[in-house]
DNA sequence: CGACACCTTGAGTGAACTCAACGTATGTGG
DNA sequence: CCACATACGTTGAGTTCACTCAAGGTGTCG
């Protein structure tokens, strides 16, 4: 009974990305989860707006060694301007629906995501660079919560981790063992809830915020 | 003899930062080194053009763990405007000329720097969640050379290194012990050159951009 | 049913950290 | 002028947090 909300995956890795066919900018375009999504067409930055689902920014390194830039929830608008285009690229996490939209009519929609992105990618420059494990899955979760979770019921609230662990982890400079540490001492510790993986609740937002906020634990 | 190149500090701490007085923007204003630069005034963001000298961009956590978000070289546009202003701040890390623009006839100049700021901080993140301290190390020296260095004679630049290796810490996600190994690693390697710490010369900078870029080490 | 991806957990390792000592340069006050 | 304090840099010794490696469980698909 969870189908409508449990994760579409295929079996592609995120290496094998499927090409996208040509998008000219007019209506809606289904993406399915796994898939790569243009950010340029001939050298020309492509701009979408993303209407439906979870969309991943990621750079690599030579030895497969990954990070995960961004992610993006219904609403935001993902341009190849904002991004080094020989280098980064972006990933459907989950089946989307996007809107490819003409960046000379969206300036404006344009720059304020760039502005949105960057605040966002400095805060995760601080993540990343000095926060701890548990810190990092803390913050993410509540990041996540924040863009994805339908009406919190009761000071709880339930969203779906489009994200699997090994992409959460290439999101917050990890392991996915690790990653699953963290979320298995949260459950352990009630802050979060879950029976599957990737259904969550958020069960103690507060103390979720103060480890996210680098506060030490109680133990 | 290097008097002309040494840097000029003074003894407060980043922590003490001296307050700046208010600031029109009408022209040129010096700064002194490790003086925090605003980026607000009265609730409003400012906006400025670095002349000459070395800027960096921080946040902080609760317990003094900081991290150092971007470094600025002269000619850059720094704006209050793409920054979480309650959480970011700006210091001059070494006596500075900066002058003061309106936002409102330097749109363009604002979203170049946005644009610029968020691809340098995404691949900052790549740094900082998946480089080695080697490659992180590797990395700074050859975005400093290129920002700070005069001209290379005979393949070889050298560059003031205006960061103390505290800040190079903070910006590279590392502790100054370890940002210290590195350089005496790649002066033993000969990749680089020294004899006073803040005064860099590279030596082989091919070498140094397969580190940076990831390579796994020769050794 | 086997194949595969993903998740979880345990055991052992290692890269970067902490702590500590020492050297140098600069500044201050007696 | 020297004594002292302070900041910064370097290096060594020992520790630790997150990593690697490994094993086993679950769910899905052909």
């Amino acid at each position: 009974m969870l189908n409508s909300l449990s994760r579409d995956d295929d079996v592609s890795s995120l290496h094998a990305l499927k090409p996208c066919p040509d998008a000219p900018w007019t209506h809606q375009r289904s993406i399915s989860a796994r898939t790569g999504i243009p950010l340029a067409r001939s050298g020309a930055p492509l701009t979408f707006r993303l209407r439906q689902g979870c969309v991943a920014l990621f750079r690599e390194l030579s030895d497969n060694r990954r990070q995960i830039l961004d992610v993006f929830g219904p609403g935001w608008v993902v341009s190849g301007e904002c991004v080094d285009l020989g280098k980064c690229r972006a990933i459907a996490v989950c089946p989307v629906r996007i809107e490819f939209i003409d960046p000379f009519q969206n300036r404006k929609a344009i720059t304020d995501a760039t502005r949105r992105m960057l605040i966002r990618a400095q805060a995760h420059c601080l993540l990343l660079g000095r926060k701890t494990a548990t810190e990092r899955v803390a913050s993410a979760l509540l990041d996540l919560a924040d863009q994805f979770s339908r009406q919190g019921h009761g000071g709880r609230s339930s969203f779906l981790l489009y994200l699997s662990r090994s992409e959460l982890a290439d999101w917050l400079g990890l392991t996915h063992e690790t990653v699953s540490r963290c979320l298995s001492r949260f459950k352990r510790e009630r802050l979060i809830a879950f029976t599957q993986p990737e259904l969550i609740t958020i069960r103690d937002r507060q103390a979720l915020r103060a480890l996210a906020a680098g506060a030490i634990p109680a133990t």
